[in-house]
DNA sequence: GCCCAGGTATAAA
DNA sequence: TTTATACATGGG
């Protein structure tokens, strides 16, 4: 990979198995939208737009020490994809297919708290609803960004009632969002140590949320924590064939998570078929 | 109206 | 321990 500093950004070339639209749209994060060929994004407190063609992948008005302190972790550039895919797609053909179609995947190094809150609110919902929901809660709560809303901090969350949340529509999810607010800002829930913490703790601290099962538990250790040690392969096969099996044994795939999921899924919406089985 | 959406809490078997 | 049902809301 080639970092190149240019008057508008920060320009990447010769980059290997990274995809925006795969990464953006893989179903792991809520707040990028493409409009006109351009990826447009708001993470932490900067809205942010990318472009990517055959040559290049461009981050629109960042410094080079931005990249290096922020979006380097962010989009994960440390770690070799190109060898994990092709571990994985040795691993079998069901893997092997869609490690095809997904390699451009990457998984982001998402807030936290954001990602926590993000995935309580996707429960028993549909992606569409669940960034209207999302957006809807930053525009409440969050602080003016450009045009755009950040996302509300735990502590302003845990200040709310039901009542105040109500505007978001986020139905039965309320109480889960605010107990979860409450347990991060009064550290019940410390991020910093379940970083620190084994997989098995830090998942079972993070389900003492109401709310909160293994499938958000496990999408807060991978897109929050980057806890990808959670994710060795026998596990990512497991999910692969949890998901597999969908169509038999529905309360399986609710527990389904990881890569693993983020590639059958979106393997899955293409070829469809692979679920009928 | 009915069914479903990237689940989970709860009650009941 | 495993299996059924409700849950708020909105779109198809």
């Amino acid at each position: 990979m080639k970092i190149i500093k240019t008057k508008n950004g920060i320009s990447l070339k010769h980059i290997t198995n990274f995809d925006l639209s795969q990464t953006f749209d893989c179903g792991q994060c809520f707040r990028w939208e493409k409009i006109n060929d351009k990826h447009h994004g708001i993470v932490h407190d900067k809205s942010i737009v990318m472009f990517q063609d055959e040559n290049e992948i461009l981050i629109e008005n960042i410094s080079l020490s931005e990249f290096k302190n922020f979006w380097f972790d962010y989009f994960d550039l440390g770690t070799d994809y190109k060898k994990i895919g092709e571990d994985l797609a040795e691993t079998s053909s069901t893997l092997a297919k869609a490690h095809e179609q997904c390699k451009g995947i990457r998984i982001l190094k998402q807030d936290p708290w954001e990602t926590l809150c993000s995935f309580i609110i996707s429960q028993n919902n549909n992606i569409p609803r669940i960034k209207k929901i999302i957006s809807s809660l930053c525009f409440h709560f969050g602080n003016k960004v450009g045009k755009d809303f950040s996302f509300p901090s735990a502590e302003k969350i845990s200040t709310l009632s039901l009542e105040d949340l109500s505007p978001i529509k986020s139905g039965f999810r309320a109480k889960y969002i605010l107990d979860a607010a409450r347990k991060v800002a009064n550290k019940q829930i410390n991020f910093e140590t379940l970083s620190n913490t084994d997989v098995v703790s830090a998942r079972n601290s993070l389900m003492e949320i109401k709310g909160v099962g293994p499938k958000v538990a496990d999408c807060v250790l991978l897109y929050g924590l980057h806890k990808l040690e959670a994710f060795p392969i026998d596990v990512w096969m497991k999910r692969v064939m949890e998901t597999f099996f969908y169509k038999k044994s529905p309360q399986m795939f609710g527990s389904y998570a990881g890569v693993a999921q983020q590639y059958l899924y979106h393997y899955s919406r293409t070829n469809p078929e692979i679920l009928k089985i």
